[in-house]
DNA sequence: TGCAAAACATACCAACTAGTATTTTATGTC
DNA sequence: GACATAAAATACTAGTTGGTATGTTTTGCA
């Protein structure tokens, strides 16, 4: 990688670092820049204004970061429903990066930007369609093999998983790990309703 | 009620107003005097600083506010389950207060100041615990009079209730309405699970 | 009716914000 | 090694922010 490409990276992941702790909007580019060795000069050489860093930042960012924890976990266990209920216990106890004070970058994002910045709502919800396909489509599989009964709905069963998780990530916030335990005794209740 | 008390309730029922559409930390003190016949000194002599203002509006605009949608609908019909169902149906989809676009204020205020500010952490745990609460006693009747499996935990169901609401009103920020219909549908069947 | 305190109005400030204009340095290519 | 361009450094600006200092008006009440 060549010295400039390295810069913009070092810019784009101090920037998803302090906008996960502060938010979007609180994040000012002297907050990113004075924490590398980085001046505005080079911060405004390679985006555009502030918007166009953070929308690099959902896509080489962001989007890469989740796949592993969200995407590519499933499949682990022989059992499909299994594999979901792990996913999201990794992603809420498990993964050492997430801070339950903190929240989940990506459901923070969609809650401070979409609804002020289109350009950042559809990158979001491409975000978000990424996650929810892949669980469509594992949950499809799952009904072929008779793990998942054939009358639910996928891709409103891969929705509303997102949903509970986005919202325990909220409420996560005020209550703390707690809710997080919680939160998947009545999730593994919901998903061993599916059968 | 005294002119001071009024200039003080048109502050805070314009910051929530303001709030709603452009967050806590976006939305100036300029911003909220500028739409009213009010002036800084005024908001200084009711307010120390934005903090208590914006902890004002929780419990004294948000707090009474939430009551009747989210506490007094309970036990309206026979059923308690399709007592909770319509109470989030209405929150969702009958409520013209709210808009998807910017999702539920007691959400948004806990994704945006829970992290970053204790006191309103805290202000916001107590608005989300009486609605905790208030499911919570409404499960336990539910469960005596044979509505609810006994098996089941009702504190842990109302927070799993809270946290689905919660994550919708996200989801429903980057999908608009369809995601709420879709979520609702899902959550019928939830909620047929714990009779 | 006088007067103290409450309620507000006005003018101001220092810190911070995104962004720009200009200059300097590094890098690859012939 | 010359030269063009990429990459970055520096200094600046206009606008906004929460908050203050100080002055004026309104209100309740003895």
């Amino acid at each position: 990688m060549s010295k400039a490409a390295a810069t913009r990276e070092t810019i784009l992941k101090k920037a998803f670092d302090l906008v996960y702790r502060q938010s979007y909007q609180a994040t000012s580019i002297d907050d990113i820049i004075s924490q590398l060795q980085v001046t505005k000069g080079a911060f405004f050489y390679h985006f555009r204004n502030k918007d166009m860093m953070g929308l690099a930042m959902i896509r080489e960012v962001m989007a890469p970061n989740m796949e592993p924890y969200m995407i590519h976990v499933l499949g682990s266990t022989p059992d499909a429903l299994e594999d979901i209920y792990q996913m999201v216990k990794g992603l809420l106890l498990l993964n050492p990066t997430l801070d339950s004070r903190y929240g989940c970058p990506a459901v923070n994002l969609i809650e401070e930007m979409a609804p002020v910045n289109e350009e950042f709502r559809k990158a979001l919800m491409q975000l978000m369609l990424k996650w929810q396909d892949a669980l469509e489509k594992h949950l499809r599989e799952a009904q072929i093999i008779g793990q998942v009964g054939k009358e639910h709905d996928a891709k409103q069963i891969a929705m509303y998983i997102t949903a509970g998780y986005s919202g325990i990530r909220n409420i996560g916030k005020i209550f703390g790990n707690q809710a997080y335990v919680n939160y998947l005794q009545q999730f593994k209740i919901y998903l061993e309703s599916l059968r």
